[in-house]
DNA sequence: CTCCGGCCTCACGCGACGTGAGGGTCAAGC
DNA sequence: GCTTGACCCTCACGTCGCGTGAGGCCGGAG
């Protein structure tokens, strides 16, 4: 230690000196005297690099405009006034950045949307749920779903979907819902019978229309079918579309999945 | 033309098809098979990718964490399922973004800094300028003064500097152009005779200021004092601080520069 | 003379492909 | 059966601005 002040060499400056004083590393000197963008005016016979006044001037400008995030052509351009024209490139340049912030932006919202689902099981606010799928609505049952999934790789699948869902198609897939609840209220109505031709049609519908909205294997579909049964929030909403739709809606799953093949009292989520 | 459709080639999608399916570069395919990110189930005889319906739904998965700005590496991890908390995943890319954005709106700033000064000539406000300056500051200077020096390196430099000054700086400027305005004023009133020590002190005082403004000459100095005192605006503001200062001033650089071999008559900006 | 920190010149690596070069494959039309 | 033209394959280098060693020379202090 205890080296040459800087002061003393006043022919010139180091790679090291240079490189605490503009704060760029080394390695981007030896580079821009590669490329021929600031070589050093001067070397000692052992071939070290250095900087005068001068080169210290340009590399000035040079750590200037990289702030700027303009590239080492158009920086080289501008120090070599080949550019005419320097505040068009700026312009340029930030026409550019703005741009970059735009993706960036869009970029942002789409992990948002992601990060959402995620979290709450559904992008929409909660208006905008009620809006879509009317007053029925309960806010709470994607969070409940969630809790079902878990981390498996259904739920990412099923996030991922919903990610990327427009609004307009989760209206298709609300619309498709609302037709279905009420095509399920007729066959009650209707005295339609579980394990019938009829409820078993519908039951295919209802894992079609589901199945758009997160992969819905037959054994899942069992459980849901029980869930609807037990659990009140569910029940009151199936049972408000029709007196004992909840019950009867499991019944015709349950009968579904044995004509199957599958047990439904052994059927499980996954 | 007139290639099979692709519904035909049930077993598989070769790449052009996958690539005009998802909207994916058939060199990215590639890629995606050399890293062993995403390789096709089947190949034909003659080594052609097949890509079945399963390798689909992966690609597609691929596709939608790209967008995200996931890296392969990362996008490989949540595909594979070694990310258990794919949702800190999510939130860590998300603050990454944030943290670009920031980044681009700095840079895009001082692009704008750069942009005004080279304009207008001065990054400031109007309001700024007088806060800074004064009441006497007339904003029409800056412009006036890029009138003359056009699209010149000279110029450049100066906004390259006045870009990088933060307001506390251009306040350091504005309080040392004040105090040379005080002082050349006293001189005046002292009865300071142009081409006296005193008086050439002063010259190279007002040089040194105006040089940390912009890079001027002793010429272009010669210039200056008769702009002072030819321009209405200058002379003005100057014989406001002392009657007949703009004169008192013009002689003095006039004696200043033939002092150092310099005619004043002839000298010229650039 | 030795030591240590600084300097030198290669030269590969990064990230996600783009862009040819050089050559085989496939279905259709003649 | 042959040509044609679109499509596919495998290398392999280029991108952009350096980071990061490897291996070795230089220069001043003790």
């Amino acid at each position: 230690m205890g080296r040459m002040p800087d002061a003393t060499l006043a022919e010139g400056l180091t790679v090291g000196q240079v490189s605490a004083r503009l704060d760029v590393t080394v390695r981007a000197l030896h580079h821009w005297d590669d490329i021929g963008l600031a070589r050093p005016s001067l070397r000692t016979r052992a071939g070290y690099r250095l900087y005068t006044a001068g080169d210290l001037e340009r590399l000035h400008r040079i750590v200037v405009y990289r702030e700027l995030g303009l590239d080492l052509d158009r920086i080289r351009a501008v120090l070599d006034g080949s550019t005419v024209d320097l505040p068009a490139a700026l312009r340029a340049q930030r026409a550019q950045v703005a741009q970059r912030i735009d993706r960036l932006r869009q970029l942002g919202a789409g992990l948002d949307r992601m990060i959402a689902v995620h979290e709450r099981g559904l992008l929409l606010t909660v208006e905008q749920q009620a809006a879509i799928f009317g007053p029925e609505w309960n806010p709470d049952w994607p969070a409940r779903a969630r809790q079902r999934y878990g981390d498996t790789t259904q739920w990412q699948q099923y996030a991922e979907r919903a990610a990327s869902r427009s609004p307009e198609e989760w209206q298709a897939i609300a619309d498709a819902v609302a037709d279905l609840d009420r095509a399920l209220g007729d066959a009650v109505e209707a005295g339609v019978a579980p394990g019938s031709a009829e409820a078993n049609r519908l039951v295919e519908r209802h894992r079609e229309v589901f199945g758009a909205y997160f992969p819905l294997t037959r054994q899942m579909q069992v459980c849901l079918g029980r869930m609807y049964e037990a659990d009140p929030g569910f029940a009151a909403h199936y049972d408000g579309i029709r007196a004992g739709l909840a019950t009867w809606f499991r019944r015709s799953v349950d009968a579904s999945a044995r004509a199957h093949g599958i047990d439904p009292d052994t059927a499980t989520w996954q």
